[in-house]
DNA sequence: CCATTCGTAACCAGTATAGTTACGGATGAA
DNA sequence: TTCATCCGTAACTATACTGGTTACGAATGG
């Protein structure tokens, strides 16, 4: 399901390249070594980041992507709606509708979309315990 | 992210189906009637529930398809891991592997896998607090 | 003035989904 | 035994999304 996309894994290694060094902008091409991607695969990921007002872009010579705000302040949570914007549900329902003349197929939907979203709920929960600081407290800890 | 299918949904309301009428085998073309598709696509979705033993299937004159066990001992955890078989994660990591000779490159992938199995057993658990009988009972209802 | 860097369009390859047709094989009733 | 029924599955198609790549205009700042 779900899914799908890898851009979720960018966003948050993005964040934490910029947390670890927060003084000076980094550049989309040395961002894109490090996650091993095209530069501009990088500027499409971040300009999501941006929208959602966790990062500032600055264009030209000595310009480059800085956090907007505090790392302590950025849940995951944050950046998952920042990169799976717009409609894209965990748990997408049928792509045609169900047949109206039929019990089940004229309720089903509206029964699965509480479910569904009870369980997106209790995702977003728990990745809102946790911040772009708490990863890169980590992955400081496993280099030792 | 997600990836994604509706065959989650399509699965449930096929299940959902299936309780309600549970004393006669349910041919795919009829249950296609409702969830309005390809009977085909039917058969490949029951396909996976049959794997997983969620249903039997009937070929022949008469035949056609069956709930395997009591639809209160079928949660949608149950559902979810028969139609998302094999290794479809809710969220993806990096399609090629980060840098190893950045600090960050070289860890995020280990720290971010914890966070998101925390995040997709929050989901999982949340999916198997109901059960197929729920989803009937509130379709039952929202008909009045 | 000019190298740097973002922002974005355009294109491509790979993959997934879902719809459709087709057909073999098994089943069960007439 | 015959035969209509129904599953199981392969094959093909259209559509869409992802990620990678090239290209280029605009803005920036030394």
């Amino acid at each position: 399901m779900s899914t799908s996309s890898s851009r979720f894994a960018v966003a948050i290694h993005v964040l934490t390249l910029l947390t670890q060094n927060p003084d000076e902008p980094a550049t989309s091409e040395y961002i894109a070594g490090s996650v091993n991607t095209n530069p501009v695969v990088i500027r499409r990921v971040l300009g999501g980041l941006r929208r959602a007002g966790l990062v500032r872009s600055q264009g030209g010579a000595g310009g480059g992507w800085r956090l907007a705000r505090d790392a302590e302040a950025i849940t995951l949570r944050d950046v998952y709606h920042a990169v799976e914007e717009d409609d894209q549900a965990v748990f997408p329902l049928h792509h045609r509708p169900p047949n109206p003349n039929c019990p089940v197929g004229r309720h089903i939907q509206r029964a699965l979309a509480v479910h569904f979203a009870a369980a997106t709920r209790a995702l977003e929960d728990e990745l809102a315990r946790r911040t772009v600081a708490d990863v890169l407290r980590e992955v400081r800890a496993l280099a030792g």
